[in-house]
DNA sequence: CCTTGATCCTGTAGCTGCTACAGACCCTAG
DNA sequence: CTAGGGTCTGTAGCAGCTACAGGATCAAGG
């Protein structure tokens, strides 16, 4: 590795993970699954860090924050240390992420409508009926009337 | 085929399967996990099923569907199986559950507006300028305008 | 210089909720 | 009787970490 004069490489794993607020371990898992470069060593083995382990490392975690998989920031990261990306490329990851995460908001609030209006019509009382227990024996998708026939 | 007198027990697991929608190996795995009760076997070892196994599975695979966990899920069954329980005390198992919902929709749609933002001022060219990569690197939360000066 | 305790190293197992495979067994139709 | 399916078991794999064991090393105090 060059750099060794130039830039400080000063920072242990803590110290990377106290910068970043990212968790020790996962700093290593990282590394393990190519997201984080292997570091420069100290001759007994321990790692150090520089300014540019921060700054990827940060990276990182902002797109995982994002809800991006590790896979799908490979592909981020391999386009940027490319050096010759363009907006175009990293525009249409993102918009397939952000597909992904309106599809999955979809599928929450579906379940969020069901679930709430379940609830909402149960008696909260000692009685052992239940909507939300008739919803998953019977697969319902609308409790709706309770229709007071029998009742 | 005339009828047992007794519940007839004769599905296989691929029956079992096929009649729930649900696949195969997932049926041992929840028989593993203790959701889906050991099956009586013929004297070669082969599991067979009844009806009530068809209904139990069934409940398991909606509540699944409406995002309950497997904890979530035995604590739904053994009020059920205790034979005593109370609509309240569904009630709050379901309420613990849509918080649980309701916030992970809040989470996604926090990055579902950032995401959506940030991509809208992407111009989608050749150029290695990218506010998806800015957020990225930079870790602001507001694309915000970029003041005129660009383009 | 030596000890102590904190930190670091590695590999590996655990978590959730499945899914899939290998290698053995069994069952049924032709 | 044999060929092909289905079934049996245990186990490994997926994502994305997290945590531990058992060592080596470091930094500070005495």
């Amino acid at each position: 590795m060059p750099d060794d004069h130039a830039v400080a490489n000063d920072l242990r794993r803590s110290d990377l993970a106290r910068l970043t607020g990212c968790n020790l371990e996962t700093i290593r898992y990282y590394e393990n699954v190519g997201l984080m470069p292997d570091p420069p060593r100290t001759p007994t083995g321990h790692r150090r860090y520089g300014p540019a382990h921060v700054e990827r490392l940060n990276f990182v975690k902002r797109a995982r924050d994002l809800g991006f998989t590790i896979q799908e920031i490979r592909a981020l990261l391999s386009l940027v240390d490319r050096g010759s990306h363009t907006c175009a490329e990293v525009e249409q990851l993102g918009r397939h992420h952000l597909d992904v995460v309106r599809s999955k908001i979809r599928d929450l609030q579906a379940i969020e409508t069901l679930l709430a209006r379940t609830i909402a019509s149960c008696t909260g009382t000692d009685s052992p009926d239940c909507p939300l227990l008739d919803v998953l024996k019977g697969g319902q998708t609308e409790p709706e009337q309770a229709d007071a026939a029998s009742e």
